[in-house]
RNA sequence: GGGCGUUUAGCUCAGUCGGUCAGAGCGCGGUCCUGAUAAGACCGAGGUCCGUGGUUCGAUCCCACGAACGCCCA
């Protein structure tokens, strides 16, 4: 310990004064470490068994964290199987029908937009005691998984495929599928999505791909299944089909094409010829058809001894050379005019008419105005042989190479014949010219061959029987919104024949066994089935899924011809897989008393952009084939999910947020509240600044509540009663507690209709604007006194009951946060409450409890403060300086009444000594007197605005005297006496100018502005308590320290405290306050009381 | 070409079963409060409620037509 007397003596005075500085700093410090040690020495000595209530809640907590400690909690305790089981038993249920996510890769924020709804409603439906089946669904085949083990693999082509293997292949697949759900099981669970993970339904399941079959046969049984064809691009190298949205996404490529201007020759008109321009002359082996506009005009043209037929719009750009224009004509006028093809010689091409058919598609901008039309070789084509009975030549095999019946060609690849038919052309004489010509051209994403449209063999379900109970089920839905009705319907009126063949191995094995020797087909309609049916290979298959390419082994001996069959090779159309969830996952095949248990489903929600001709698309056609049923009652959709600035998310763009990512920063409650108080008809801006918000706006408020109260619970050793003693509850619980109830009323109501905004920004403003802003700020002194009694009691048991309704209530949304407060508040003491919020019975409200006049006078007071602020506001006088009166009209009685009983609210709230009801406000303001349209509007009619104009034109404040009065007023209408009975009239008072005044919905607030000396030095000692206060925290002292205050000040402060020393020293805890320098010993600062420097010092009392 | 949606403050969005000064959050400017405090309260600026017509005593709201943007279908 250093001494004064060790110093030598030969250092100098500035040494010395250093050393004495940093003695004193030591001595400081000791002090303060003395202090608190003693302290907490004292604390446990004095009560040994004491043992605090609550755990203590830090205000500033880390959410993220906490999540993972509840979710901990949870684990242990097995929460999550006493939830599912919860319910056992009871005679509600509530039917949710999960719709599959794809188990292709990690979940997105986007899904975990969609599956936070899911849980939100399956949970409050646990909470309000409905059984229920909490079963999540994986989507598992398709095309997309395919794609991404190919990459995997670094296939790069069906051959390559095939050279691996289809059986290692679909073994991959089912890999990768199960490999990400549990990939999104877990983020499922990290989210708070509540679900049987152990009962998830597969889509690959052999149930699932067997109630297919059923579905299918049943189709068949019906006449609707039939073999038909389709054009789709195809990539001629890989040997596949490709998908527009492939296409769309990633699959055009400039490039160049010899393009050709050719010569159809018309049948019946010699040496006359349509001119038709193309950029693919491959598939000019396969034209049928040229198509015009028939409001186009064309005209006729002659060049040499040719003469040609284009479009008027054309002739520039198609024609070279010298020409002379013999007449014009209609496209409709050429309709029906046949001419002889350009590759009529081909054995393909014998006996194909070649005619002029319409299409509105037509431009004379490109080309001649008159198209090429190859059905065999193109999608629109296509169409078009349909709508005109066309005939259809396809050219090309699956490798892109000419198949039997095209001469010269059979048997060369498309792609290096265009050199081969443009001399061909010419040597025949159809050739008009030759051009090279740019233009972007779909091609293969994986390998950048150029795609050419192909026409395949495929499999299809008729819809035109289906169509009329399609529609019916979906008028039956409940669409959320209720545009989605009009969506699909409108997608039903249009949709064509359902194509439910893929040209690929992960999928449904389609059960149809079509006969090469007669052509007849069969469909089996399940496992039994085909084992009975089975010729050879069912060895082979038994034992593994029904997948590609085991159960391709199983054969079938046709039943019209004997031939033996093998199954078509087409996997299904994914959407079957989850379109037949409601059947499938719910026993429909072995045990139909639990399908009808649970069939319809309530309730299903999905994004709505996309999921019209998707899942419920099938899941309706599914349900309207089986049972002409619908499936679900209540069909909730959402937008879509942007980046913060309305971009799609894209990974390359960079935009992209991850789900894990987003959970770590932001939390997954502050994630779910985000997503619940967004309109789901709008699209989602998702980012960090978003949550971020959420967290300022919500949780935090929220979560500083419940600090507040177990901090005071705990220095008060409060423990929670069993029942609220309504004697003793303030008008402010009371307000509160009614407040409280109505809030669960509109959050059961909004509930109930799925409205999930309005539930949660409902609590919201209860929580932030009343309960916190309001309820707590207004009480703190009843928590923060030092006396124990009935008021006290009462306050702690009404905010208890706020905040554990709270936590229930907010259960749903915020399953982490409501779980740490309801354990803390509830479980703390109650070893008889149930152990989880999440296990507890969602609130009811109580009516006894709720008060409309009462909530109505508080509103008046929050009025009443809201003005009073204003009003100092525009004075510019400080909250802080008390001022003597404050002077209100309220706009009725009961208003008046409420605020008179409530004065010492507003007093205490706006800092001043009196209330003062003002009955007229004559004094205080101006009036406006307006009619009372809604009741003056059906009872005058045409007559208001007459009315308006001659009340307009009386004195206001006699004829607001008046009618305040209960008199009526009289105005002269077009020369006719109107007698206007005050409840025809509306009173408008308006703050007067020059008045520390403000008004709003019939209140005026004024308040006098005089400080005498009194006002003043109270001002300043409550500016005095302010500075002491800070400087208690800023010292770090505990809020039950009692401290000694120091202060050299000006006299006008020694004269203040003098008068109010008692009131500073209970407010700051000071056992004394001297008017004297602080010592080293205190903490000190320079600070500003009223407006001169002051020197303050705070310390620890001795004791 | 058809269907659906959106259009309200600088930005993101509520809202109005048709009624007299249209709201919030963020941002901006200012004032204030404070032992819930890396918060909060209050005030202010900022609106032809997309346009035109109709119904009505009265339209941001209902109806019709149109525009812009977006999605879906063809």
């Amino acid at each position: 310990m250093l001494d004064e007397g060790l110093l030598p003596e030969s250092l100098d005075t500035e040494a010395r004064s250093t050393i004495e500085a940093a003695k004193a700093e030591l001595i400081r410090t000791a002090n303060t470490l003395a202090g608190e040690i003693e302290e907490e020495t004292r604390r446990l000595e004095a009560e040994p068994g004491r043992k605090e209530m609550f755990r203590e809640v830090s205000p500033k907590t880390d959410f993220v964290e906490l999540e993972r400690e509840v979710q901990e909690w949870w684990d242990e305790h097995g929460t999550l199987g006493k939830y599912l089981r919860r319910n056992d038993g009871s005679p509600t249920r509530f039917s949710f029908l999960d719709g599959p996510i794809t188990a292709n890769n990690p979940m997105g924020v986007h899904h975990a937009w969609g599956r936070t709804y899911k849980d939100v409603i399956q949970r409050y439906h646990t909470m309000l005691g409905d059984r229920q089946r909490y079963q999540n669904g994986f989507d598992c085949q398709g095309l997309w998984v395919e794609v991404e083990v190919e990459k995997e693999l670094g296939l790069r082509s069906k051959r390559d495929i095939e050279k691996y293997g289809i059986a290692r292949f679909v073994e991959e697949c089912k890999d990768r599928v199960l490999r990400f759900a549990e990939v999104i099981t877990s983020q499922s669970i990290r989210l708070g999505q509540w679900m049987d993970w152990d009962d998830s339904y597969y889509t690959m399941s052999d149930e699932n791909n067997y109630t297919i079959w059923m579905f299918l046969k049943r189709c068949h049984e019906r006449g609707w299944i039939y073999k038909g064809h389709d054009v789709m691009p195809w990539c001629p190298r890989c040997g596949t089909g490709i998908s527009q949205h492939e296409i769309v996404t990633e699959g055009y490529r400039d490039t160049q094409h010899m393009s050709l201007y050719v010569r159809f020759p018309l049948e019946g008109r010699p040496g006359e010829s349509l001119l038709v321009w193309t950029t693919t002359p491959w598939t000019l082996t396969s034209n049928v058809a040229a198509a015009v506009r028939p409001d186009l005009v064309y005209v006729r043209v002659r060049q040499g001894d040719e003469v040609y037929y284009l479009a008027e719009g054309a002739l520039a750009t198609a024609l070279k050379g010298e020409y002379e224009v013999l007449g014009r004509l209609e496209g409709s006028e050429m309709l029906g005019w046949t001419y002889s093809g350009p590759f009529d010689e081909l054995p393909a091409a014998r006996g194909v008419r070649h005619r002029v058919i319409p299409w509105d598609e037509v431009s004379a901008e490109e080309g001649t105005g008159i198209v090429h039309i190859a059905p065999g070789c193109g999608q629109e084509d296509f169409a078009l042989s349909k709508e005109y009975g066309l005939d259809v030549l396809a050219p090309l095999d699956e490798f892109g190479v000419y198949v039997e019946g095209f001469g010269p060609l059979t048997g060369r690849y498309v792609g290096e014949v265009a050199p081969w038919i443009t001399d061909d052309l010419r040597e025949k004489g159809l050739l008009y010219r030759a051009q090279v010509y740019r233009h972007r051209y779909p091609v293969c994403w994986r390998c950048q061959t150029e795609l050419v449209f192909r026409l395949v063999d495929e499999w299809f379900i008729s819809m035109e029987e289906l169509r009329g109970p399609l529609m019916r089920i979906t008028e039956q839905i409940r669409w959320i919104p209720s545009f989605g009705k009009e969506r699909e319907l409108d997608w039903l009126r249009n949709m064509d024949d359902w194509m439910i063949s893929k040209k690929r191995y992960w999928g449904l094995a389609l059960p149809i066994y079509e006969c090469q020797s007669c052509g007849h087909f069969e469909v089996i309609g399940s496992e039994t089935e085909l084992r009975e049916r089975a010729v050879e290979g069912w060895e082979e298959f038994e034992g593994h899924t029904p997948h590609r390419p085991w159960v391709d082994a199983v054969k079938i001996r046709c039943s019209r011809c004997g031939e033996v069959v093998s199954r078509i090779p087409d996997v299904g159309n994914p959407w079957l897989d989850a379109g037949i969830v409601a059947y499938s996952t719910l026993g429909y095949r072995h045990d139909r008393a639990y399908w009808e248990e649970w069939f319809p489903a309530q309730f299903i929600t999905e994004s709505f952009p996309g999921q019209f001709r998707n899942w419920f698309y099938s899941l309706l056609t599914m349900s309207a084939a089986l049972e002409d049923r619908t499936p679900v009652e209540t069909i909730l959709g959402y937008a879509l999910l942007r980046d913060e600035h309305g971009e799609e998310m894209h990974k390359s763009k960079g935009n992209a947020i991850w789900f894990d990512d987003a959970a770590d920063r932001m939390g997954t409650d502050v994630m779910r509240w985000l997503y619940c108080t967004h309109n789901p008809v709008n699209n989602l801006n998702f980012g960090y600044s978003l949550g971020d918000e959420v967290r300022r706006r919500f949780l935090l408020p929220l979560w500083n509540s419940y600090s507040f109260f177990v901090t005071y619970a705990n220095l008060d050793g409060y423990v929670p009663g069993d029942r609220l003693d309504r004697a003793s509850l303030t008008q402010l619980d009371r307000w509160v507690l009614s407040r409280l109830n109505t809030l669960v009323a509109g959050v059961r109501a909004d509930l109930d209709r799925y409205d999930m905004m309005a539930a949660t920004r409902r609590i919201e403003a209860f929580v932030v604007d009343e309960l916190s802003n309001w309820y707590i700020r207004r009480n703190r002194r009843r928590f923060w006194k030092s006396q124990v009694d009935s008021d006290k009691a009462a306050a702690y048991c009404t905010l208890y009951t706020c905040l554990v309704t709270v936590s229930k209530l907010i259960a749903p949304f915020v399953p982490f946060v409501a779980e740490s407060m309801y354990r803390n508040l509830v479980c703390s003491h109650d070893d008889t409450a149930p152990e989880s919020v999440h296990l507890t019975d969602f609130p009811t409200c109580d009516e006894t409890l709720v008060d409309e006049g009462l909530e109505r006078a508080v509103g008046a007071v929050l009025k009443t403060v809201e003005l009073g602020r204003a009003a100092r506001n525009a004075a510019n006088v400080k909250v802080r300086q008390p001022l003597a009166r404050v002077l209100v009209k309220a706009p009725g009685d009961g208003q008046a009444d409420g605020l008179w009983e409530m004065r010492d609210q507003v007093l205490d709230e706006l800092n001043v000594k009196e209330l003062e009801l003002v009955r007229d406000a004559s004094d205080l303001v101006s009036y406006t007197v307006l009619p009372r349209l809604p009741v003056l509007g059906p009872k005058y009619g045409r007559r208001v605005p007459a009315i308006r104009e001659a009340l307009s034109a009386l004195d206001p404040r006699e004829t607001a005297r008046s009618a305040l009065s209960g008199q009526s007023v009289e105005v002269v209408v077009d020369g006719e006496r109107v007698e206007l009975a005050p409840e025809e009239l509306l009173i408008e008072e308006r703050e007067r100018p020059g008045l520390a005044s403000a008004s709003d919905e019939g209140y005026v607030v004024a308040l006098d502005t005089e400080i005498t000396p009194e006002l003043f030095y109270e001002g300043l000692v409550r500016d005095f308590v302010r500075q002491v206060q800070n400087l208690r925290k800023e010292a770090g002292f505990n809020i039950d320290d009692r401290i000694t205050v120091r202060y050299a000040g000006y006299d006008d402060l020694r004269a203040a405290l003098e008068r109010h020393e008692e009131y500073a020293r209970a407010e700051t805890l000071a056992d004394s306050i001297e008017p004297e320098p602080p010592t080293g010993d205190y903490f000190s600062r320079r600070v500003e009381v009223g407006d001169e420097q002051v020197t303050l010092g705070v310390r620890r009392s001795q004791r």
